[in-house]
DNA sequence: TTCTAGCCTG
DNA sequence: CAGGCTAGAA
C-alpha cells in the first residue's frame, strides 16, 4: 500500500458511506473530527482532557441513538495513530505501512461486500464499548444512561456529567478547606492522615479512571492488532499497564474539569460535519507527524500531571505545618524564656497571623498604609518590633531588653508585623525544622536591627558586630543561634524575597513588600546616606529619590536628606580645613606633599564618620577628591585667603564638580542596601 | 514665595 | 544630627 493509492479508496468510500452506512458516515467524519482535534489538542492544553472529552461524545451518541460506532472510532483513530507513530518512528521499514493503518482500515470497510460482517463487529465492540462508558460516566448519584433515561435532555445529561465532575474534583475542594485553617486539626499526624487519605481517593478515582481508559483503548487495540504491536511511550499496552498506571494515578482530578462543556461543543460539530462533505485524509505524512506530536504531548502532559499533584499536596502539607508548629514554638519559648518577652511577642504574632484563614493572602496597599497611619505624625522613623541583640563581645548581655519596650505593644504594630513575616516563619520552618526557636529566625538578621529607632543609641561597635554577622546569613551558612534575638522591621522585609526565593507563591507578596514605601527615614537610610557621600557630595534631588526608592519622599524627608548631606559636607570641609592647617603648621610648603591614603589620618577620620563598621570598601575615588580638597583648603590657607568670610565656597565649587555615579546597588531599599554591603 | 546651602548652636 | 537662622537663587 501507498499513499497515492489509499487516498482514492478512502475518497471512495466516503461516498460509498453516505448512501449505505450512517454509522460509518460517523466513522469517518468522527475520525476527521479527530484528527482536526488532535491538532487542536496541542494549543488547547490537556490531551488527556481532550482524548477523555471524545469519550463521552461517545457515551452522548450512544444515549441519543444516532451513532454507534464513536467509541471505537475514537479509541482506533486516536489511539491507533499514536500507537503506528510510535512503531513508525522506532522501525524505519514499517514507516511506509503504518500510516495507512486507518487509511487502509477504512478502506476495507469500504468495499461492500465487508459492510455486514464489519457492523457485527462493530456491534459487539459497541456494546463493549457501552458498557465501558456507562462505567466510566457513571457515579453512586448519577443515572445510568440508556435505561430508560434515554428521554432525558441535553442538559439533564450534562448536569449528570457536572455532578460526576464535581465528585471527582471534591477531593480537591477538602484539601483546600483543610488547608484553609477553618477546621484546623489538632495534632501532625491527623493531619498527615487526612492529607493521605485523600491522596488515596484521589489515587482511586484516577485509577478507575485510568482502567476505563485503557478499555476503551484496548478496543482500537483489539481493532489493528493485526499490525499494531507498540504504543507511543506511556502507552505501552502490552506488559506496560503497570508503568502507565503509576503514571496515570498521579494525574490530576481537574482534568476531567473541563469535560462537559468541551464535549458538548464536540458533539455539536460532529452534527456539523455529517452533513459536510467527507473528504478522506489525503495528507496521511502530515497525520504521521500529528500522531508523533501526540505521542510526545502525552508524555509531557502526564509528568505535568504528577508535577502538579505532588506539589499540591507538598504545599498543603506545608501550610498545615506552619499553623502547628508557630503554636509548638510558642509553647518551647515560654518554657525556655532565653529569648526574651520581644520573642514571643514575634512567635504570638507568628501564631495570630497562621490561625488566621486570610492570612495567606495578599495584603491590599490599603492595608499597610492603615496601618502605618496610626504612628504618630510627627513621627519619621520607622517604629519597629525590635529586640535589642546582644553582641558578641557582650555574652552576659543576652538576656538584655529594648530600651524602649512600649513599642513592642501597639497592636497594630504586631499585625503589620506579623502578616509581613509569614514568609520568615514559614521558611524558617522550612530550613530549621519545627523545633527550632524563632529567635534564629534566618531572616530576622544582625544587620537589619539597624533600621529600628533603637539603633540611633547603639554604640557603633555593636552595630559593626553585627555587620560582621551578616555574611554568613548571606550565604545560608550555619549560624548561631546565640546571635539570637529578633530584631525585626518591616523595611529589612525585602530581603526575605532574596531568601525565600524557592518559596514561589510568597514571590507575589514579597514583591509588593520590596515596592513598600517607608514613611520616615530610618538609621539604615542614614546609613545608606553616609556610604553614597563617598562617591556624591552634592546629590541632587532627583538622585536622592532614584536611591530612596523605599522612601515616600514629602517635603519634609526631603530637607531632612538635603539637610544630612548639608551635615557631611560641613563636616568632610571641617575635617580638610583642619588638617590643611595642621599641614601647614607641620611645615609643610609644596601643595604635592599633601596625598590622602587609606593610610591617612584625615582619611580614618572621614572613615569613622561615614563608615563607622568599616565594612564598606570606600572607592579610590573618593581618596582622589577628598585629597584635592585637602590641597584647595591647604591652597587657600597658604595665601590667606581664609580672611575672606566666604572664602570656602570657591572651594565648594570645585568640588561639587568631583561628584561620581553612585552604584545601582545603592538603588536598594535600605534593608537590601544593607545586606548586600555587608556580604 | 519657596527652596536650598551654609553657618551657628545645642 | 537637627533646629534655627540668613542669604541667594528660582
Amino acid at each position: 500500500m501507498n499513499l497515492s493509492i489509499s487516498d482514492p479508496n478512502m475518497h471512495s468510500s466516503s461516498a460509498n458511506y453516505l448512501e449505505e452506512d450512517k454509522g460509518e458516515i460517523l466513522h469517518s467524519s468522527f475520525r476527521k473530527n479527530l484528527y482536526d482535534g488532535s491538532l487542536n489538542m496541542y494549543s488547547n492544553g490537556s490531551i488527556i482532557s481532550q482524548l477523555l472529552r471524545k469519550t463521552i461524545q461517545s457515551k452522548r451518541a450512544l444515549e441519543e441513538g444516532v451513532f454507534f460506532l464513536p467509541a471505537t472510532a475514537v479509541s482506533s483513530c486516536t489511539m491507533g495513530d499514536s500507537a503506528q507513530e510510535d512503531r513508525s518512528s522506532s522501525s524505519s521499514k514499517d514507516s511506509t505501512l503504518e500510516p495507512l493503518s486507518p487509511g487502509s482500515h477504512t478502506s476495507t470497510t469500504a468495499s461492500p461486500e465487508g459492510d455486514r460482517p464489519l457492523n457485527e463487529h462493530h456491534q459487539a465492540k459497541r456494546a463493549r464499548v457501552e458498557n465501558i462508558i456507562r462505567g466510566m460516566a457513571g457515579s453512586p448519584n448519577a443515572k445510568t444512561p440508556g435505561e430508560g433515561d434515554r428521554s432525558e435532555t441535553g442538559g439533564d445529561i450534562r448536569e449528570t456529567y457536572r455532578e460526576n465532575k464535581r465528585k471527582q474534583r471534591l477531593p480537591q475542594h477538602q484539601n483546600h478547606s483543610l488547608s484553609g485553617g477553618a477546621s484546623r486539626p489538632n495534632s501532625k499526624d491527623e493531619e498527615c492522615h487526612k492529607l493521605k487519605e485523600q491522596l488515596q481517593a484521589m489515587q482511586r478515582h484516577l485509577r478507575q479512571l485510568q482502567e476505563k481508559f485503557f478499555q476503551v483503548y484496548n478496543v482500537s487495540e483489539l481493532e489493528h492488532e493485526d499490525r499494531v504491536e507498540t504504543y507511543p511511550a506511556g502507552f505501552v499496552l502490552h506488559g506496560g499497564e503497570d508503568r502507565n498506571a503509576d503514571l496515570l494515578e498521579n494525574l490530576d482530578c481537574e482534568l476531567l474539569a473541563d469535560l462537559d462543556s468541551d464535549a458538548e461543543k464536540k458533539f455539536d460539530a460532529i452534527k456539523v460535519r455529517q452533513k459536510e462533505t467527507l473528504q478522506t485524509e489525503n495528507s496521511l505524512p502530515t497525520l504521521h507527524k500529528e500522531s508523533k506530536n501526540l505521542s510526545e504531548a502525552l508524555k509531557s502532559e502526564l509528568s505535568r500531571a504528577v508535577n502538579k499533584s505532588v506539589d499540591s499536596v507538598l504545599k498543603k502539607f506545608t501550610s498545615t505545618l506552619l499553623s502547628q508548629t508557630s503554636q509548638i514554638n510558642f509553647e518551647q519559648t515560654s518554657v525556655q524564656d532565653n529569648t526574651g518577652p520581644e520573642n514571643k511577642t514575634i512567635i504570638v504574632a507568628a501564631q495570630e497571623y497562621s490561625h488566621t484563614d486570610d492570612s495567606m493572602k495578599p495584603r491590599s496597599a490599603d492595608y499597610y498604609e492603615s496601618v502605618e497611619v496610626q504612628i504618630p505624625e510627627d513621627q519619621t522613623e520607622a517604629l519597629s518590633l525590635v529586640v535589642r541583640k546582644p553582641t558578641l563581645s557582650h555574652p552576659t548581655s543576652v538576656n538584655q531588653v529594648l530600651k524602649r519596650p512600649f513599642h513592642l505593644h501597639q497592636p497594630l504594630q504586631f499585625n503589620y508585623n506579623t502578616a509581613l513575616h509569614e514568609n520568615q516563619i514559614l521558611e524558617h520552618l522550612l530550613k530549621y525544622g519545627p523545633h527550632s526557636s524563632f529567635g534564629t529566625l534566618p531572616c530576622m538578621t544582625p544587620a537589619m536591627d539597624r533600621s529600628s529607632p533603637d539603633s540611633v543609641d547603639m554604640p557603633w561597635d555593636v552595630i559593626k558586630v553585627r555587620s560582621k554577622v551578616g555574611p554568613s546569613h548571606m550565604t545560608h551558612q550555619s549560624r548561631s543561634p546565640n546571635l539570637g534575638q529578633i530584631p525585626v522591621d518591616s523595611l529589612c522585609l525585602p530581603h526575605v524575597k532574596m531568601e525565600c526565593g524557592d518559596l514561589h507563591n510568597m514571590a507575589d507578596r514579597n514583591s509588593y513588600i520590596i515596592r513598600h514605601i517607608q514613611e520616615g527615614l530610618t538609621p539604615n537610610h542614614l546609613k545608606k546616606a553616609k556610604l553614597m557621600f563617598f562617591y556624591t557630595r552634592y546629590p541632587s534631588s532627583n538622585v536622592l529619590k532614584t536611591f530612596f526608592p523605599d522612601v515616600k519622599f514629602n517635603r519634609c524627608i526631603t530637607s531632612q536628606l538635603i539637610k544630612w548631606f548639608s551635615n557631611f559636607r560641613e563636616f568632610y570641609y571641617i575635617q580638610m580645613e583642619k588638617f590643611a592647617r595642621q599641614a601647614i603648621l607641620d611645615g609643610v610648603t609644596n601643595v604635592k606633599d599633601l596625598s590622602v591614603t587609606r593610610d591617612s589620618e584625615l582619611f580614618r577620620a572621614l572613615n569613622m564618620h561615614y563608615n563607622k563598621a568599616n565594612d564598606f570598601q570606600v572607592p579610590d575615588r573618593f581618596l582622589e577628591v577628598a585629597e584635592i580638597t585637602l590641597q584647595e583648603f591647604f591652597n587657600a590657607i597658604s595665601l590667606s585667603k581664609d580672611s575672606d568670610p566666604s572664602w570656602k565656597k570657591a572651594i565648594y565649587k570645585v568640588i561639587c564638580k568631583l561628584d561620581s555615579e553612585v552604584p545601582e546597588e545603592f538603588k536598594s531599599s535600605a534593608c537590601l542596601f544593607q545586606k548586600i554591603f555587608h556580604r
